[in-house]
DNA sequence: TGTACATCAGTGAACGCGCGTTCACTGATGTAC
DNA sequence: TGTACATCAGTGAACGCGCGTTCACTGATGTAC
């Protein structure tokens, strides 16, 4: 690599940097060529060495945020040993939950209202990096299966349509088959802890107090793990 | 109400809608009032006569918001028999729904990241509003305990602190008592709600088919009613 | 009922501002021979 | 190693644009007597 490309990509990730934290001071999604120039000491055309666009730089920034937060994910899932099942859920889901507490902007960019201008790159980077990221929660259920401590979920009803789609898009990641209703289950653990961490991340929750947040997510991810069939077994009582 | 009152609130009427208008199809959450005055064949600063400024209109769509995703709450649930319980809050959740799907704008702008601008304002009317739509989820586990058909939730960690912040705010709208644990079931019950709404409002589940989505949907609130004691028998299979 | 006055809705011009983006340029860094 | 050229980063000036907001005003609608 040589000098030039080195400063150059050291040019491209401080521009990042400096977006997400114009984006974090201010609050809002928001992010403006001239500002982050003048964070830089630069000066704004000088941003058309890097990015094509604005939209350009936000598409680049929403591609980092999913992979940062996959790996935020994986990293916080694999600390805990193979074995427990239970307790890699829950290192996996705290890792979603602070991720989206600590870059609630970020949060939103990926798993929000998408922005109006915003178009998936044709070479599908983004969707590229979104399923890694949400996905990281399926070799949760893989695991547990291959382990044998995949308990049946709590669930009588499983549709056969819902079975279908996420069956093809798991395809695209891992040749492992689950049960049927593990598809369903994995969609209703997503879904139930999503639900937490944004109306929390966006300060939805905040008539209840610091303690009672922590005990009623504690709560909920353990509910979910018993209603999706995952071992809750040697899980430490909060 | 004298002539000019009565032009004068179908002017704000008007303006109101024309914003709302105007975000669905822009898809953003931001709103002009440039744009809004050129779309009602007015002037911008007519605007001025009507709202102090561009956030004291923003406020009144939220307050408006608030109390439209409270009233199709409790119109849907009220449409099913007293009795049936689990009917009650299949139509209630199911309006929850609808309603995110039909406005993801006004969804986000209510419950997705505050806009930074954004204070409530000081006489407590959006809170209120806010209150008055969230809690009506909360008078069908009154209901369910009135008539003796909760069923004590799937709970085996009740935590004193999420209970106590629970009971002091719906203190402040119903005197009525119930279980402790089902405090904390109410709130599993809407979070795990409010993911899957919000995830399908922003198209985050649109890889699914719209008949996978309304199976998941269904096993999603029937799962949810099953582990927050909400009756389920006489449900019409999906 | 009519008249004099007050209130209000809406206009048009203007101000100040900041944005994205283009363009011709300078100076430094790399490359070929 | 040095020289000639190409590439690239960054600047400063400029363009066009649209926004929120203010202000003095006109004309219509309501009110008091």
């Amino acid at each position: 690599m040589s000098r030039r490309a080195r400063t150059r990509a050291a040019t491209i990730a401080e521009i990042k940097q400096t977006a997400l934290n114009l984006m974090r001071q201010s609050g809002t999604i928001d992010v403006r060529f001239t500002d982050i120039a003048r964070a830089m000491g630069m000066t704004a055309p000088a941003m058309y060495r890097y990015y094509a666009d604005r939209d350009d730089l936000v598409n680049a920034l929403i591609a980092d945020a999913f992979n940062d937060l996959g790996e935020a994910i994986a990293a916080a899932r694999d600390t805990v040993p193979r074995e427990d099942i239970g307790g890699r859920w829950r290192a996996a889901a705290t890792a979603y939950r602070q991720w989206a507490n600590k870059e609630p902007q970020l949060f939103t960019l990926i798993l929000g209202l998408p922005m109006p201008g915003y178009v998936a790159p044709a070479g599908g980077l983004t969707s590229e990096a979104s399923r890694r990221a949400l996905f990281q929660f399926v070799t949760l259920f893989v695991d547990a299966q291959r382990t044998g401590q995949l308990r049946p979920p709590l669930l009588k009803d499983v549709d056969p349509a819902v079975v279908q789609c996420v069956q093809q898009k798991m395809a695209e990641l891992s040749p492992e088959k689950l049960p049927q209703e593990v598809y369903q289950a994995m969609l209703h653990a997503w879904c139930s802890l999503h639900g937490f961490v944004a109306l929390e991340a966006y300060g939805h929750l905040h008539w209840m107090s610091q303690e009672g947040r922590d005990a009623l997510f504690d709560s909920h991810i353990r509910t979910i793990a018993q209603i999706s069939g995952l071992p809750v077994a040697n899980w430490p009582d909060g």
